[in-house]
DNA sequence: ACCTGAACACCGTTCAAGT
DNA sequence: ACCTGAACACCGTTCAAGT
């Protein structure tokens, strides 16, 4: 009864919740909407566009609130709310960077600070710290699921803290390590030989 | 002339810097190897399997040098010896944690600092990052590769300044902020509501 | 304009049967 | 013990043909 590209994102975004990212396919999704897998290419290009359409839902507006921590509290937040959140956002991030709310948003809370090459980075290296954990988290919960791991109790307290503990380093390193213009002169403490070489082939 | 699972490792291992991850089929393996299929599960239990032993041989040994800093260089020069190297890490890990090389060894960088739970915390902080960097770093060089996204001149160096930039801020904030006991007690500074709930479902 | 039917070119994995 | 042949149950994507 009228397939629309709205109907689809929906359709995909419920067989994420409910059989996870690896669950995820464009003919699972056909199937729910009771229609052939090729009626789904005249309203979204391809998996990659409909993922990318996903991960924007997942994200919302992106973060409201004005500092850093309370950002990546809310980004934590998002990417939790759906199974493999984090893994879809991390994915969509990898081929459709500046696409996506948090590369928008994330630097203007470091633009008082720093200049916006720098606030860049620094919102990459937080992003990429969320990203990393919470992706870390559901995996497991993904194991668990399986049955490969048990489940262990009071692991969920440890994520907690694990990722407050993280978190705090990184804001912490994020708002006194670079305090010095947009240039990119003056780390000097011991920054020899931190092996960097053109990546090969 | 006689299968081996080094052989296939190697062959795969190949395949992954040739093809890149998504190039990387069962299939491609046996016939890079001049074999079926299905003679490869004699020697390796899976594909999960198959990668887990790519991403040993990705990660040598893990890091020899002393100290946080270097140790993080090494890892991102290992990662960045292969294509997609970063990727095939971040997914072993996912499904086989404790089981690398960096889950071992990076927590004893910090060891003389901080207790063993916060140890691991860091070097989970401290990997992550260097993992989220190189991925980054790597997806882009897929995405010019397939001619997606322009070769843009000076984002080599780019890369390794937002690279610096952030690893500084993160060892930074792991050699400052928890200065404190094993018991988790005392990050006190404005870290009402940071957005924890447990995970849904 | 929108969808079906049907195919193309792939996957990972299993397993009887051969040697 | 080790590998082949052949299948099973999937993929993403395309595209003529129908309505």
């Amino acid at each position: 009864m009228g397939l629309t590209r709205e109907r689809i994102v929906d359709a995909a975004y419920t067989v994420l919740d409910e059989q996870g990212l690896s669950g995820l396919s464009m003919r699972r999704v056909a199937q729910d909407l009771d229609v052939r897998p090729g009626a789904l290419y005249y309203h979204v290009a391809n998996k990659q566009e409909l993922l990318a359409e996903v991960a924007t839902r997942i994200l919302g507006d992106g973060p409201t609130a004005p500092d850093a921590r309370s950002a990546a509290g809310e980004l934590r937040d998002a990417l939790r709310r759906v199974r493999d959140g984090a893994e879809v956002v991390s994915f969509v991030l990898a081929f459709r960077p500046e696409g996506l709310a948090p590369s928008r948003t994330f630097p203007e809370l470091f633009a008082d600070r720093l200049g916006p090459r720098q606030a860049r980075w620094a919102a990459r290296t937080l992003v990429h710290y969320v990203l990393g954990a919470v992706a870390e988290e559901q995996n497991r919960a993904e194991l668990v699921r399986t049955g490969i791991v048990a489940d262990e109790p009071g692991h969920a307290v440890e994520a907690e803290e694990a990722f407050r503990f993280g978190l705090d380093a990184v804001l912490q390193g994020l708002e006194s390590a670079p305090a010095l213009g947009p240039g990119g002169a003056g780390r000097d403490r011991g920054a020899e030989r931190c092996g960097a070489r053109a990546p090969g082939s």
